[in-house]
RNA sequence: GGUUCGGUAGCUCAGUUGGAUAGAGCAACAGCCUUCUAAGCUGUGGGUCCCGGGUUCGAAUCCCGGCCGAAUCACCA
């Protein structure tokens, strides 16, 4: 039993025998004693104060002699206490902290939850195929895996997912861009990596697609007319059209610039360490989408207009009216997402299904759930659209078209340069380090501060990221941590305990067997497992972040103050490589779940 | 305009179901490597928690009203 329960049922023994409250967990709240005070746990004492019709300070001294007493709350495990106005203080028995060491030494999976038998479904990544990932999408894969990890690590089966928009009006813009202007290169003849190749002609699409806008409203055209009648829009859309009706030579080039993207793609996944079980492709299941919309509409949930798209009536659910298929028949983003969601259903018993989308497309989702809830699926009122905020420049939104974005290739190949560079400057120079394995140490620094300095920000917030400004190494930073792990193994490599975990505690229980820091990084410790269920709760990899962080400073206090491998006394020793090592583990499993690798050495 | 989300130190961000004198990092300044890795440790300065009301023993946190910012309300995805 973890060190909260224990106090709370104590707690409940001692009001209730005081004054005669049957307190609820509610009332009972325990937190972390501020360092300004003596103590490990303080008790707020001021849900008590009215019934015990006493004085705040009084009642929390009173509490304070019920826990040490015996004879009412059992064995007690806070050997003294200080009563600060409605504040009682608590400090815990060294033994007591010792058993909780010598537990977690003992649990090889420590943090995680028994298994729930339950499916979750992850839907992550989600790219175009017309444009190369950029910060947004880091941001969405590093979430998503991180996500599918903390959830596992909480006990549900997970099935990482991707949906792949390989077709759709963006996709031509590429292809007929490249048609005209690209003289036939390739990824080969060019040298560049495939989905650049790709996001280059996307570029060129608008390019040239805004000269003939400019061009046509010179002519006295109006803006909407103008970008409606666009020769290179309606060829777009021919061309969209064609690629519905399965026409050959579009289907082909299709097939091959896919390809190149596809290609692309899995250098980045794999340079980023996210993957998928699962990959979906909308040009497989707009389709699908396609017929429950034509279902919806001979049910009478949808209506066909004199033009003959077809649209969604929500204004009954207070949004707007929505179209599932335009007049020439296409099919829309919203089509595919039903048949996704429909054939997901039909491949896994799933329980809980989580989209990892921006927060731009909460219309989306509403709309999505009402439509899938209409049709008469049981999920759709069940799905979870994990909302994220943007990555914000510091002039405003990335613009894949306007060429604004943080490729995600270049930030990734920066990072480890940079992390190369600093581990040059560094005074302790690794000496007798190869030139692989300095390289593989930067590839893990850097990705890793990357990786961190995006998830440590709270999900649902935008955040910022300044070009101009290179992502720290120092301070509340993935490398910190890293460095945190990494003296460890270092100190671990040159002393192991000399008696079995169970043993050390043994005889040294007197009260200075534990200085205040080992007892905060114990205390810290003891917080593991409720942090990794808040995580799996608020969808938060961020929680991690702040915890790991905490864990990480405390020990570098600790290993700044007191000796390891020169401790004289052999007991206390083989305590201090012990905690070392479980807060190795600890910082480890944390970062793991976080996509972010540990250094033994850096 | 409607809806949703946000506003905390110069900058980037934490801040549990309301709890003690609101915290980190970066940047600035001052110290600490003959001792287990200085990507570290210790200290100093830095605040109208957007504004105004309300709820109560107690509000950055909850409620109401403003102000400011973002997203969204597409035959884009």
């Amino acid at each position: 039993m973890g060190l909260e329960e224990i106090l709370k049922q104590q707690v409940k023994a001692a009001v209730k025998a005081l004054y005669g409250i049957d307190a609820d967990d509610k009332q009972i709240q325990l937190q972390k004693t501020r360092p300004e005070f003596e103590g490990n746990i303080t008790l707020v004492v001021f849900p008590f104060v009215k019934l015990a019709r006493k004085a705040p300070a009084q009642v929390a001294e009173e509490i304070g002699k019920a826990m040490t007493d015996s004879a009412i709350v059992g064995e007690p495990v806070i050997e003294k206490f200080n009563a600060v106005q409605g504040f009682l203080n608590m400090s815990i028995a060294p033994s007591f902290w010792i058993e909780q060491l010598e537990a977690i030494a003992a649990n090889p999976q420590y943090g995680e939850q028994p298994d729930r038998n339950q499916l979750m479904m992850v839907e992550y990544s989600s790219p175009n195929t017309n444009k190369p990932l950029h910060l947004g999408h880091v941001r969405n894969n590093l979430l998503g895996s991180s996500i599918a990890r903390i959830q596992e690590a909480n006990g549900w089966k997970v099935v990482k997912t991707n949906i792949v928009n390989d077709r759709g009006i963006h996709i031509c813009k590429s292809m007929l861009a490249w048609l005209k202007f690209g003289n036939g290169e390739t990824p080969e003849s060019s040298g560049k990596k495939g989905d650049h190749l790709i996001g280059d002609y996307y570029v060129r699409f608008d390019k040239e697609y805004r000269k003939q806008i400019a061009e046509l409203m010179a002519g006295g055209m109006s803006e909407d007319d103008a970008k409606r009648e666009a020769p290179l829009m309606k060829e777009a859309q021919a061309m969209l059209l064609k690629w519905e009706q399965g026409d050959k030579e579009v289907r082909e080039l299709w097939a091959k610039m896919n390809s190149w993207v596809y290609a692309g793609f899995d250098e980045t996944y794999k340079m980023m360490g996210v993957s998928f079980d699962k990959i979906y492709y909308e040009s497989n299941t707009y389709l699908e989408g396609k017929k429950e919309v034509e279902r919806g509409l001979q049910e009478g949930l949808f209506y066909r207009r004199e033009d003959g798209s077809v649209w969604a009536d929500l204004t009954g659910d207070g949004l707007d009216e929505k179209l599932l298929l335009r007049s020439d028949g296409t099919s829309v983003y919203m089509t595919q997402d039903i048949g996704t969601a429909k054939l997901r259903y039909q491949d896994y018993p799933i329980d809980k299904m989580v989209y990892v989308v921006g927060n731009e497309q909460e219309y989306h989702f509403k709309v999505l759930s009402l439509l899938l809830d209409k049709l008469g699926f049981p999920f759709g009122k069940e799905l979870v659209h994990f909302s994220y905020g943007m990555v914000e420049l510091p002039n405003g939104k990335m613009k894949s078209r306007e060429g604004t974005v943080v490729d995600a290739d270049d930030l990734m190949e920066q990072m480890i340069k940079d992390a190369k560079e600093i581990s040059k400057d560094k005074v302790n120079t690794l000496p007798d380090i190869t030139e692989a394995e300095a390289n593989e140490i930067a590839r893990k620094v850097g990705l890793g501060a990357l990786k961190y300095f995006i998830l440590k920000v709270d999900p649902r917030k935008n955040m910022l990221f300044n070009p101009e400004e290179s992502i720290d190494f120092n301070g509340n930073t993935g490398p910190f941590i890293q460095y945190t792990y990494a003296r460890i193994q270092s100190v671990l490599r040159k002393g192991r305990p000399t008696s079995s975990p169970s043993l050390i505690g043994r005889g040294v229980n007197s009260p200075d067997t534990l200085n205040d820091k080992e007892v905060a990084l114990i205390q810290r410790l003891t917080d593991y497992p409720a942090t990794v269920k808040q995580a799996g709760e608020e969808f938060s990899p961020a929680v991690l972040c702040n915890y790991a962080y905490a864990l990480a400073q405390e020990f570098n206090s600790f290993y700044h103050d007191y000796s390891i491998l020169n401790e004289a006394d052999e007991q206390k020793k083989n305590l201090r490589l012990l905690l070392s090592a479980e807060v190795a583990k600890v910082l480890k499993h944390a970062m793991a779940l976080l996509g972010i690798e540990m250094p033994a050495r850096m």
